[in-house]
DNA sequence: CTCAGTGCAAATGCTTTGCAAATGG
DNA sequence: CCATTTGCAAAGCATTTGCACTGAG
């Protein structure tokens, strides 16, 4: 994700207002690496800003993903979570508590398609999730 | 998955019954690379056992995944998919269609942790997804 | 002013659960 | 027999939507 202000130009390029319940979400986002659920965001939200709505919340994170901005990570099964680094890297997710860790290891030049995938898909990218169970859970 | 002759024995080795709407989902089941989703499997076993319930195929697919026959697919994040070829491998998913392919490719000695993730986790294993669009959607 | 954004309440969609009836061993 | 399983209906959650109101530009 972009800084506050940059965010602020990109949404105003496209026609979208700033308002106070979005900056705090920024606020919230920027530079986190806590990969927030929904919830989570909300929550944090709610204690700088506590006339904020779930909805808006819900709504928010879905144009900074329209816009690039989060990543949805899809590697909980309970919930979807949210990813302001969108630079490509890997997470480590504790199965029991469900903390999720950035990996920045650039595996890319060790991964090879094979050719029949190549074939039937246009691969755009790929997503390591690697389980297991953090110090505290185990 | 085992066959579903030895899936059977597994079965009655943990005190559990053997019914026919469980033998119809083993075989919907049984070789089954199409990575279904509860529904999927509903359908495909509906077809056969027109009297079998929902909630059925979701207590079996529980079992299944408790006993290790079949892993859960946390890949598609609109609803569970069910593989039951419980070997290491990876997957492209079509992000339109969210028709999923396996890929055999052992990446596992590529693949090396930095210290700082084995020293706060317990890594068990890890799930490349590949993220595009299939030739249809394309 | 005007249109995008907010927030409530209701709806949705997948999954789970409570419980009475059915049935496998 | 009787503990497990089934299947209905209802509940449970995360997420989305309809719509009147609000407020940013």
């Amino acid at each position: 994700m972009e800084t506050v202000e940059k965010l602020t130009k990109t949404l105003r390029s496209h026609g979208m207002k700033i308002t106070p319940q979005r900056l705090m979400i920024f606020k919230i986002l920027e530079n986190n690496t806590s990969h927030p659920s929904a919830e989570d965001v909300y929550k944090k939200v709610k204690k700088i800003y506590p006339a904020v709505s779930f909805t808006t919340i819900y709504k928010t994170l879905e144009t900074l993903k329209e816009l690039g901005e989060v990543k949805e990570l899809t590697i909980d099964e309970d919930r979807k979570h949210y990813d302001p680094n969108t630079n490509i890297h890997h997470h480590v997710i504790c199965s029991a508590c469900k903390k999720i860790l950035d990996i920045f290891e650039d595996f890319s030049s060790h991964i090879q398609l094979p050719d029949f995938v190549n074939k039937d898909y246009t691969v755009t990218g790929f997503q390591i999730s690697f389980y297991g169970t953090c110090k505290k859970c185990n």
